[in-house]
DNA sequence: ATTTTTGCTATCGAATTGAAAGTAAAAATA
DNA sequence: TATTTTTACTTTCAATTCGATAGCAAAAAT
């Protein structure tokens, strides 16, 4: 664990443990598309190194973002589910999937997005409740 | 200008302007605290390089989040101001203050931040209202 | 028993970061 | 007006991180 940060700041310190171009991208597919295999994570349209995606698990594990578990039917498969703090990250998520809807469209093809148009505090509401939900299989 | 995207997802697109452990820094200090100058925004708690303040505030600049302007009686001194898109980063940056203060306590030393008790809905409405308000002495 | 798949790790070249020094031009000062 | 100081960067180069690719051990699948 990386142990010194660049400031007191409550932005700084998130952007310490997230403020790369992966770690988002991570917790997103986790949250929205219910990824939950290093192989299903690493299966984006963006094309994570395995070397990255190895290395930004352990970081985002040993800030609590996210843990670790197996299923007993499975001995080698791990599971990476997010942790209450990590699904805390969704309205992160949610604001920048509705900034870059509005304002990167001149310079990149943005894909449509469903149920973006809803009222932001009920989307936000219903990705962590369907996260949730997901979650009780593993309890 | 960058010209190549991951892929059209909307966070990937922002990420890829945004994703880096400085620019959000630097969009904070403009936003939050009306800095304009280079000068004044490599003086911050985290000690951006000048190298990469300067590469940054080119890249803001090329993807239209920020401006550069001069006042008259200095020919001298750039002038760094958020554009609209830039001031859209508002809900981004309260977002991260947000998540921050409630779950980095255990890793880092937090500052306290005055206000950020407020709705958040109007913290961000105040950030915004007090930046443009600033903007006027620009035009 | 054998083959395939998964979950990584290792290697190494490429790219980026950032410390520190330097520079030109403008502002400030004498 | 001459000189000094400050600003806004740029440059250099070593350190660090990224990422393409190949490889490997163990488990699952056949």
């Amino acid at each position: 664990m990386k142990k010194e940060f660049r400031s007191g700041c409550p932005i700084s310190s998130t952007l310490d443990i997230v403020g790369d171009k992966w770690s988002l991208l991570i917790i997103r597919d986790m949250l929205v598309k219910h990824k939950k295999t290093f192989k299903e994570i690493s299966d984006s349209d963006e094309k994570i190194a395995p070397s990255i995606l190895s290395a930004r698990l352990k970081l985002l594990e040993s800030y609590k973002l996210i843990y670790k578990t197996k299923v007993p039917v499975n001995k080698k498969e791990n599971i990476y589910l997010l942790t209450e703090k990590g699904i805390r990250l969704t309205p992160i998520i949610i604001e920048f999937s509705l900034w870059g809807n509005t304002n990167m469209r001149e310079f990149n093809e943005i894909d449509a997005i469903e149920g973006l148009n809803a009222d932001k505090t009920l989307i936000i509401q219903t990705v962590q409740d369907n996260y949730n939900s997901m979650l009780l299989n593993f309890r």
